[in-house]
DNA sequence: TATAAACCTGAATATACCCTGAGAAATGGC
DNA sequence: GCCATTTCTCAGGGTATATTCAGGTTTATA
């Protein structure tokens, strides 16, 4: 589903900004805003395809937002976002139909790869499918499973998420910064050596496997996924 | 029986929102409307394929719907809501042919199989639906058995509709939250825990009758119904 | 070649996550 | 009302994972 429309509604204007710039870079039409009556009033207007929604704003809850979504007739599927250990939040019946659910902090790839799985099952449309294959590598992204030249190997949340990204790039450096950025969730605020380590455990579980190096260092630039002619 | 329309009646409009949600996702027509005379006026108009009908209703209770319907030459089968309280004795004198009723709170995946049930009973067609075989299991959902490679086992009410569950969704990761929204009744109100001790409990009672590991932990992520290739 | 910067990787640690048994509380059948 | 079943919570133990760090290795460049 390319170019699908999304309304993103949360108060916080960082994580609007932090939503909007990278679900914009990954080729949706982004709306935002920052309240629940301009989220009706927006969702009804423009008629997204899928609305980002924080469960706790300062006008209403999310829930309500979707209740009066609905009795206007509108269903579009929902990725709700709610705070770790916001007990108060924890509305059950949230996720009914396509809908999804993910904790903040987040990491922005991880939300985009939620938004793809939910269109994916509210559009019946197989346009896009949770298989991601570039090169010796293939993601089953339902499964949460990898196959190197066919065998699968176990990976970690961590490593899952960094593989996606840099095979969602391939050919194409990018940087510590960039990757902790997209994987990591945006309040870490670790430093760039733990990309370094993830690196160096993914390659030790794909590179058995593989003919090529798939995971190149580009010294002092970053890491870049590569592929290669003839397989 | 895809693209069924049923007709909820219910004047608790959370109740109708989320009916109308989850039944709009599992490929329903819906209308909804939150009186015993709209009903009946909807109901002669649209003739919808089954009514979801709470049986205490502001106007009129259910059971006079569905009498001023008959006495309309209207016949259309009727799934009950009852509150727990409301002695469901009372709803079962009202249950004739192909109806059924349930007591409030429900889950939503228990409403849908309900309405399954009992369009596979009056519209006569594809009588095969009741049967779910992923894999090494199968389960007879008419008659409730549930059968790992041909052998019976038996499973407490909340330990079928999780397995039912997740055989729904095969080789596809289920977070805890979505597992607890659509097995658990609406209002369940506790942790995620409950979920880890129920498919201990599921496992424990396939895995002695199956060659592989059916129900698959993806740690960090969810649960996961696998199918095996050859089998 | 010498040097510094960048990178790799094993080890250490704390923590998060999951499994399971046990028991309390609720439910349902008789 | 009583007993059996089921639901739900909780805590202990075990393991996987996230993160940091240090020592070794490679690379670029003067």
């Amino acid at each position: 589903m390319k170019n699908a429309r999304v309304l993103i509604v949360d108060d916080e204007k960082n994580i609007r900004d932090l939503l909007e710039a990278g679900l914009k870079f990954a080729g949706f039409s982004v709306y935002s805003v920052g309240t629940g009556t301009e989220a009706v009033a927006v969702a009804e207007k423009a008629k997204p395809d899928i609305l980002v929604l924080d469960v706790m704003l300062p006008d209403q809850s999310g829930f309500s937002v979707t209740k009066k979504l609905r009795s206007m007739e509108i269903y579009i599927p929902v990725l709700f976002l709610s705070a770790r250990d916001d007990g108060a939040d924890k509305v059950t019946g949230l996720t009914v139909g396509g809908d999804d659910y993910m904790t903040k902090p987040f990491s922005i790839d991880e939300v985009i790869a939620r938004i793809h799985a939910i269109l994916r099952r509210t559009q019946k449309q197989e346009a896009e499918d949770s298989i991601l294959e570039v090169g010796e590598i293939k993601i089953n992204q339902d499964a949460h499973e990898v196959y190197v030249n066919g065998t699968e190997i176990e990976l970690s949340p961590t490593e899952y998420k960094l593989l996606r990204f840099l095979m969602s790039n391939p050919n194409r450096v990018m940087s510590k910064d960039q990757i902790l950025d997209h994987v990591w969730e945006y309040d870490f605020n670790g430093e760039q050596g733990i990309v370094e380590s993830y690196v160096s455990y993914l390659r030790k579980k794909i590179d058995p496997l593989s003919k090529n190096s798939l995971i190149q260092t580009k010294r002092g630039v970053g890491y870049m996924f590569r592929t290669f002619k003839e397989d």
